[in-house]
DNA sequence: GAACAGGCAACTC
DNA sequence: GAGTTGCCTGTT
């Protein structure tokens, strides 16, 4: 295992990035670590007065710079988004979120599963899919795999994955598969297109509407223009904004705004706020 | 047991 | 175009 040290200027928090729903393969460990696997490493992550550590058997330190978005200035866009009274709110309140550089193919896969779906069921479906076709590896007493390759699921038929219990989500999620192992869906001719372009390349998917193809826009593409809208944010809106609000007006940062009011409401928003005040 | 869940697609009007 | 329904599975 490889160790890094990375001085972290920018409020962090580990738990924040992690359980603000953008990505479903780390967890906490008892030492307060968070652990998991990203583009076929292993990475455990502890954060200690603006330094962060990381344990990992990758030696890509440009990856891992990547990963953890260490290259951008947060409290720059936090400014620029504090025109807006909710969002300077929201973003106080998850000042710590950083936006993830995951795996193109596995924000894909993940994000067709999360649909109608809860956290807790989404993660046991990715670890049971990354326990049968992931590569495992090995850390002490604990095995971790990693996210199956394209090509591999894209072999596979929607029978085959009846032990993940993804219901109907099996087919989308080999259709899938097979539109990136052969290449259809290519995430960098994704990244050189217009938004609206790429989200509507990616709405080709069988299963993938917009609100999926926002988070893989986002999530998947790191597209910080994109605006993911579900329940939660249909919320949040409503309340703020009035029914008839267009979320491009956040601008080149709205993914980011995104992530800030997801947070801040689901954690309860205001009241919560209140009371802890 | 019925209703619902961080959604989609096919269908209705 | 706005509204309704079924879809697998799991939880309440």
């Amino acid at each position: 295992m490889n160790k890094y040290q990375f001085k972290i200027d920018d409020p962090f928090s580990l738990a924040h990035t992690f359980e603000c729903g953008q990505c479903f393969r780390f967890n906490p460990l008892e030492s307060g670590e968070y652990a998991g696997v990203a583009h076929g490493h292993l990475i455990r992550a502890r954060l200690d007065s603006g330094v962060l550590y990381l344990e990992t058997d990758s030696s890509d330190d440009k990856l891992l710079r990547h990963f953890f978005d260490l290259d951008r200035d947060y409290s720059a866009i936090r400014r620029a988004l504090a025109y807006d009274q909710y969002v300077a709110e929201a973003s106080e309140f998850g000042s710590g979120i950083r936006m993830l550089g995951q795996d193109f193919w596995e924000a894909v896969c993940s994000f067709i599963i999360s649909q109608c779906n809860n956290i807790p069921r989404i993660k046991g479906i990715i670890e049971r899919l990354s326990e049968r076709y992931g590569r495992p590896i090995n850390a002490g007493e604990t095995t971790y795999y990693t996210f199956p390759d394209a090509d591999v699921i894209a072999d596979l038929e929607p029978e085959d994955l009846g032990f993940l219990r993804s219901g109907y989500r099996a087919p989308y999620i080999v259709e899938a598969a097979r539109a990136v192992a052969s290449g259809r869906l290519n995430a960098e001719e994704l990244r050189q297109m217009p938004l609206e372009q790429a989200r509507s390349e990616i709405m080709k998917l069988p299963g993938v509407g917009n609100k999926v193809a926002s988070c893989i826009l986002l999530y998947g593409l790191r597209r910080l223009d994109a605006f993911p809208v579900d329940v939660w944010m249909k919320r949040a809106l409503a309340e703020n904004y009035g029914k008839d609000f267009d979320p491009a007006s956040f601008g080149e940062y709205a993914g980011i705004a995104q992530q800030y009011i997801f947070f801040y409401r689901r954690s309860g928003g205001r009241e919560a706020r209140a009371v802890s005040e």
